[in-house]
DNA sequence: AACGGTATGATTTTCGAAAATATGGTCTCT
DNA sequence: AGAGACCATATTTTCGAAAATCATACCGTT
């Protein structure tokens, strides 16, 4: 398998085209590059100091996972956002993730265990540090996707792992597009609490029910609150 | 080669890279290039007439999409094959399949059912003309794929549909694999002409039970003729 | 013989120049 | 004015050389 092809995001510095990828993705996912905004070379060269090549190298990459769209002949743009596109972000979600939650509780073991409620853990620890919002911190953010990442973890398949994380990566984009105009966070640590609970109780439907509700939620927050910005593209 | 210098420069898209990249993924999916073979620059400058650069950004892109394995700083190879794979990728399609099939016999309009039924048709004609093993004809290759692709068209997910593709190539290989040793290709045009019936008459649930079905007996299918390769890896 | 270091050749990775293509403006003709 | 042709500029795309890195064989020491 070509797991760490597919996400090389823990890998940094072995080749520079790998590190370019894993930063212009993070910067895409924070919006600080924004939807739609064109991606050109002299730009992005003197920004990440690589040269052509290798940038397109990145940029191609992440063409395939679908935060760049690659306008043949026409360079390269931060992949667009759309009320369409969230709700098919949401629902292939939704569609894999419950999948992954069902076998994972089915077949994790005592670390798998261990993985959910110390991730959680931390989380909470976090939130009690900071208790301002929570999405603008760096530490919030990897702690959160380590959480849902430690969830599904023991579900066997690196397969859908990797699609999973593809499309993790895809909503969290839309989540800091609302995240700024979001008046407050609504009580995602009581989610948590409650989805760790009927997890480690290998409780499946009640597990499965409430990430659903979780994912959705947090889709119509975001059409919520950046719905001028899906329409306005 | 002097091929390459014949062929018209745009056969597939206008960029060379994306040309090579879909000549490799054929060649890939086709076996033509064998699981576990490394790719090196050299002989792919040759094969396919590019520079190092161009070749590079069309095996990032494959890495991707996970029949390409790239190994930082030790250049290319094509991803192997296992059991273990095999079994993730059929368990992913069957997920995944089950769902868009539901979500097109929902939606499909008349459109929908004129492309399902049209691209049968071509497939029996095919198969009529050319009784012999049909993996090896392009032909047939073709319209197989075209209409299973007809079956989810109205599914109106782009973002799932994409998935979905991924994993039908990733799963062709398999095929291809274990097309040279199998005796007797099993009578898949009964089966095409069951969902086909099924969809068009919108028996959901007997459809989901068929392509279920047909997707599993062809996995079980290349496990028993081509084991043998699965575990020399 | 076993081990560790090192020189050497093979291969990948990166770079900026050069070619190919798109974009935008100007001119001409109807 | 509007449509089309044409040129100049901006931008992308491709190339092969050069740097960086890896694999291997060799050598000396223990």
């Amino acid at each position: 398998m070509s797991e760490s092809a597919i996400r090389p995001r823990k890998e940094f510095g072995k080749t520079i085209a790998a590190d370019i990828t894993h930063r212009l993705r993070e910067e895409i996912i924070a919006c600080s590059l924004a939807p739609g905004e064109p991606l050109r070379f002299d730009v992005l060269r003197e920004r990440f100091g690589a040269s052509f090549t290798t940038l397109r190298e990145a940029l191609t990459a992440l063409a395939a996972e679908g935060l760049v769209d690659a306008q043949e002949q026409r360079g390269f743009r931060v992949a667009p956002v759309s009320r369409q596109d969230l709700v098919e972000v949401t629902d292939a979600r939704v569609l894999i993730e419950v999948e992954l939650i069902r076998r994972s509780i089915e077949r994790g073991d005592d670390d798998w265990e261990i993985a959910v409620i110390s991730t959680l853990h931390r989380l909470k620890r976090i939130e009690q540090r900071h208790p301002e919002h929570p999405l603008r911190d760096p530490e919030w953010k990897i702690a959160h996707r380590q959480f849902h990442q430690a969830l599904v973890s023991a579900c066997g398949s690196a397969t859908l792992l990797a699609i999973r994380a593809e499309l993790f990566d895809r909503a969290e984009r839309y989540r800091h597009l609302s995240a700024n105009f979001r008046p407050r966070p609504r009580d995602k640590a009581g989610e948590h609490q409650a989805i760790m609970q009927a997890a480690i109780s290998r409780n499946a439907d009640l597990a499965v029910q409430l990430i659903e509700a979780h994912i959705r939620s947090t889709s119509d927050n975001v059409a919520t609150y950046a719905g001028h910005l899906l329409d306005a593209e």
